[in-house]
Formats: C-alpha cells, structure tokens, sequence
DNA sequence: GACGGTCAACCGACCGGTCGGTAGTTTGGG
DNA sequence: CCCAAACTACCGACCGGTCGGTTGACCGTC
C-alpha cells in the first residue's frame, strides 16, 4: 500500500510540483481517506523524503542496466538518453526537476537527501564519460564528473524545455545533437 | 508599484515554484497588505502569466546584448552562459525552470505563454549556432535550433542541479567543457 | 468631488495534521 | 482449540491556520 502511494505521489508531483499536490489529491488518487495517509507517511516532509529516495532506488538500476551493458560509451549515453526520453513519453519527467526547481519549499534534510541522489547519477554517468575517453570514443576536455554533470543537465532541462513547450518529439534530436558532438567521429582520431 | 511586486514575486517563485508562493509572503516581502496586491495583480494565474512575459522582456535584451556582440559563435554561448551562471551565483536561476517543471499547476494560457517563451530563447540561441556553423566555429550535427535548445536545456539543468549539490562553483566547469566540444578546435578544420 | 492606492475585516474553501474509534487479522498462553 | 490481547489498516470528525479572493471604508491628490 505505502509503494502505491508512493507511486501516485511520485505521478502527481512530477508534474506538479510537491507544494501543489495535497494529501487529499493523494487520497483521491489511491482511493484511501485522507486521513488513512497518515499510517503511511507521517507528514510532507517525509513524503518528499521517501519520493527522493525511491528516485534513487527506482531508477539507479535501470541506469545500471545500460552502463553495465558491454558497449561503447556513446551507445550507453544514448541508451540512457532514451530512458529519459520514454519517462517524458509517459509523463514521468524525473522527480528531481520538480524539487530542484523548488529547493526553497523543502526542508533542509530534504535538500540534503537530493543532492545525494543528484551526486549518485552524476557519478554514475561519469563512469560512462571516463570509459569513452578511456577507449577513445569519447572527446571532452576537463574531468568527466563534469561532463557528466552537463549530459545529467541537458536531459533534465529538455524534459523540462519539450514539455513547457508541448513538443515532445524534439528531446530525441536534441540529445542527439550533443552525444554526436562529443563522440569522437570515425573519420578522424 | 507593480514592478516591485513582480520583482519580489520574480524573486520568490524562482526559488520556491509558483503555488508555494502565497500572496502574504509577496505582500510581507514588498511592505504591503495582502488586499493591496489585487489593486496591481487580478489573481494568481495573471500573477504567473505576468512573470512569464517578464521572463522574456526583461532577460531577452541582456541575451541579445550577448547576441548582437561582434564575436565568434563560442564567446557568445560562454557569455550567455556566464549570464545564467551569475544569476545562479546571485540566487535568481532562470523563472523558466521553476514554472516549466510544475506545469499541470499552470492554467492553460500560462502554459502556452511559457512555451513560447521557451520558443523565442531557443529561436534566439539558434542564430549562435548557425553563426557558428556559417562561420566554421561550431561543428554540429542536425538543425541549430536542436543544438540551441539542447544547450538552453543545459543552462537550465545545470542551475537546478548546482543548486539541489549545493556545489554552484561547478557550473562553470561543466558548460566549458559543452561549449569545448562544440567547437571547432584550431589544431584542426 | 472623482480617483488611484491603501487598508482592516472578512469570506468560504482548503491546508497539513490529529483524534477517537472500528473493523479484520495475527499472535500467544492456557 | 479457543479466546483475548495486540496490531494493522482504515475512517469520520475535527483542529487551528492559511489559502486566494472580496468588500467597503479611508486617504491624499489633482
């Protein structure tokens, strides 16, 4: 029960913002009484909290799944660029957009907790910039913690960007653009 | 009058998102009541559509500025990058990020307000890139507004996500080694 | 005396959260 | 094997407070 709330959550605050969702929206959504919730989840702070943690635990193994795969780095970027691109298909931009946008309205603890999960992903794509540079794929200057923090950015930013203007289909083309700008070319190198 | 009360508005949702901005914190934060807020704004969503517009007449002329310089395409993207990254220094990231990433909690007309706002950005940057390409700065694949809308994107993405790691003195490092990989090295071309 | 701006007072709805209580299930001791 | 205690999940009613928004009066100015 507590993992179907979560995931109603999760869906509301996605695309609303977690100031914006209600433990009455919440209630509705399950089908429980808003009261109920409260067995569940002791109060807003902590449901920001848990929503923060699942974004880790949900959704580092499926970028686990495409970093681990044995492929090229410019392959692994655009399978994880295309995660993101079907989550945006479905209407399930990434949580830490909508709280990261509104760091203010969270509590410390909170704020503390996203920037973990934030650094998790960050550290994980720069095994990915760190293997294409290794094997030659892959051409950036500075550490690939920070390339890896752009890529992070960009696929953040246009889940945002397509969506505020209702155009879906361009986040392919997009990426596209950059994981080509950093891929080594064949014709040279 | 009113273009206090939409700086401190500008100022509050930027870093709390719209709905966790209540019209007693704007009236508190620019020495007023609440009831005299209505005098200058009819309701919230003019509230929201009003900082939209702001959004383009007031950071549009500062990007054109940038734009209009006489410059290679690489020092107008680092300078339209410094821009983004001196109002994360100075606590105000772009409004975009803070609306676009709750949209269901924007009424319709905001939300097409928004997107073409989003649009005349991107349209703006695109001219960067195809200067860029015209004058053999820029190597990159695809159409420039692909390309300007995926670094928009990025900008974007990297003010949430410095802010939510707490870490804003990493932004330069990472749009750097975007903007390095886009363009056209000396050594070569 | 018309007018733009300010305000105190107020409104109904809703907010996050609590309370007391009720079913149903699980558990353990005689 | 039974029954009572304990526990889980749920709920209606309610709390103080805040929400977005309205009203009507008051003010200085021209």
């Amino acid at each position: 029960m507590r993992e179907q709330i979560l995931d109603a959550a999760e869906r509301l605050v996605q695309n609303r913002g977690l100031s914006a969702v209600s433990f009455q929206d919440l209630a509705d959504a399950v089908g429980l009484r808003k009261a109920s919730l409260f067995h569940h989840i002791k109060n807003k702070d902590e449901l920001g909290r848990l929503l923060i943690q699942r974004c880790g635990s949900k959704h580092g193994p499926r970028y686990a799944a495409v970093i681990e795969q044995d492929t090229d780095a410019p392959a692994k970027l655009r399978g994880i660029a295309r995660l993101f691109e079907n989550d945006l298909h479905a209407g399930e931009p990434c949580l830490m957009a909508a709280l990261g946008s509104s760091l203010d309205a969270l509590s410390g603890s909170a704020v503390a907790e996203l920037g973990a999960a934030a650094q998790v992903s960050v550290a994980r794509f720069a095994l990915v910039f760190a293997q294409g540079r290794r094997e030659g794929s892959l051409a950036f200057e500075g550490s690939a913690e920070d390339a890896a923090m752009g890529f992070f950015a960009m696929l953040e930013g246009l889940q945002t960007l397509c969506r505020a203007k209702g155009d879906v289909s361009s986040f392919g083309p997009c990426v596209a653009t950059y994981i080509q700008a950093v891929t080594v070319s064949e014709g040279l190198a």
